[in-house]
Parts: C-alpha cells; structure tokens; sequence
DNA sequence: ATGGTCGTTAGACGA
C-alpha cells in the first residue's frame, strides 16, 4: 500500500495535560519530556506569563504549534500541538469575571487538533469554604458546565486541565485532612460531576483507579516524598474520543527533582484519530 | 519551630 500521508498512517494520538506552574521557569523540563514522550498535543496550565514573554521559539524547534493565552504572571493557559493547531479561541461565552474585572482571567484556551477540539482549563482555586474565590470558582464551572453542553454536540471534544477539585475521597491522601478545606466539598465535586454529566467521560481513572493515584503534590512538608498527593487533574472526552483511548498514564517521574512543577502530566493515547 | 516550598516579582501575594 502507498503511504498516503501522516495522519492515514498514524496509530495513535498522544494528549497531555500539565499544570507546569510557570512555563518560563519550566522551559526545558517541558522541552525535554515532550521530546522524549512522543506526546502530540500538549494542554498546559499555570503559564504564568504574558504572551510577548511566552518561549514560542522552544516548541516550534521541537515542531509544535502553540495557542497561548495569558495576560500576566497569574493563570495563563496555552495548547501545543504538532496534528494541527485551527479555530484557536481564548476563554468562552459566560465565563465570569473575578469580581468587578473587566476581562475573564486566563482560565480557557480551545483549539482543533488532530480532528479534536482540545479545551484546555484552569479551574480556579476556591482557597477556602467560606472564600469570595469558592462562589467564584463554582459560577466559573457553571459556566464551563453551559459551554461544554454546546460543545459536546458539535463534533469530538477533550475538556482538560487543572480543575482543583478531586471527585473522590480516595483521590485525596487523607479525607481527614481535607475534610474542612476545599477541592473535595460536596459543592465542588457536583460541579465537577455536572460537567462530566453533559456528555463527557473521564478518560484516566478507569485505566488507573485509585486509590493512592495522584497528579498533584503540594511543595510543602515533603508532600511527593511522603506519597501525600492528590488526583486534581483530569482529562474528559466526548463519547466517540472516550471509546478510542487506549491507555493512560500519570509521569510522576516529572514531579522528581529539582525544578519540577507541583503537578505531573497526565497522558492519554487514542487510536486512529 | 504553630512553619516547613515554590512561583511571580521586589513586598507581598497566590497555590
């Protein structure tokens, strides 16, 4: 049979999603494992930069496109691909403002990649139960929850990033521990469930259940050494993505050593896109 | 020791 281009011949796409928390710190950790991961679209969060500031060089030596979105060192949120890059779109329709601001933060970038309309977001940090952030985290997944019901009719569709939230109790290394704090509230998993209840699968868990399966390790009290972490980051798909996938996995590899965000990437691979 | 670490940046603030 003649080869008839890349993608007729393509096996498997490779997606990831990583909170890198700064990307102008993390530049050639990410460089590195992107090249040696074969991964094909890239979802990041946690740039922290503005877009004139962005190392858009980096990627396209290793042949990857970027959207990016950032406005300064809080949020931004950025897409790298190397199966296309079209229809790039920052934030979407009703995302609320953080108090009287005039402009959403960074939270939400969107592009076709591969056939696949990539969402990449970064859910924001409630803080605390009581916190002003905590009703303005809930409004913004609300939003996001109104937006995804659109996309999930108009063709194949990935939701994923830092969501801030972990669904189950086994998703935390102790419930006694977050019991009075946020991202496990009863409050926040319904968000987070009503999201995935407008169409959408969890693509990771079911090729890694818990417990003790974490993305996120926070920087403090020897929190990765000690296997005290957390699974907050996740990768939703649409049903004819969700039936294609093929594996999953969490590189806790990247959470090791000096210079490693407090998140690792979470990879799946889906057949014949 | 009532914190412990990171990132942004230059005194805090956010995660």
């Amino acid at each position: 049979m003649p080869r008839v281009g890349r993608l007729a011949y393509c096996e498997a796409v490779r997606i990831a999603t990583w909170n890198v928390n700064s990307i102008r710190s993390r530049i050639e950790r990410v460089a590195a494992w992107l090249e040696r991961s074969d991964i094909d679209v890239l979802a990041i969060q946690e740039t922290k930069t503005r877009v004139d500031q962005f190392p858009f060089f980096r990627f396209e030596d290793l042949g990857y496109e970027v959207a990016h979105h950032g406005f300064d060192q809080w949020n931004g949120v950025a897409i790298a691909s190397r199966v296309g890059m079209a229809d790039v779109r920052a934030g979407f329709d009703g995302a609320p403002t953080w108090r009287e601001a005039t402009e959403p933060e960074a939270r939400h970038v969107a592009a076709t990649c591969g056939g696949i309309r990539v969402n990449c977001v970064y859910v924001p940090n409630g803080r605390h139960l009581t916190d002003p952030h905590m009703d303005y985290k809930i409004a913004w997944l609300d939003a996001l929850r109104v937006a995804a019901e659109g996309w999930i009719t108009d063709g194949p569709s990935m939701i994923m990033g830092d969501w801030n939230i972990a669904p189950r109790d086994e998703d935390v290394w102790s419930m006694e521990f977050y019991e009075d704090k946020s991202h496990v509230s009863p409050r926040e998993r319904a968000a987070f469930e009503a999201v995935v209840a407008s169409g959408y699968a969890d693509v990771v868990r079911p090729f890694l259940p818990g417990p003790k399966v974490y993305t996120y390790w926070d920087y403090q009290q020897l929190r990765f050494q000690k296997g005290r972490g957390m699974r907050i980051d996740f990768l939703l798909a649409s049903p004819d993505i969700a039936s294609r996938v093929t594996g999953a996995s969490i590189d806790r590899e990247e959470r090791k050593g000096k210079g490693a965000s407090d998140h690792a990437p979470v990879i799946v691979e889906v057949a014949d896109v």
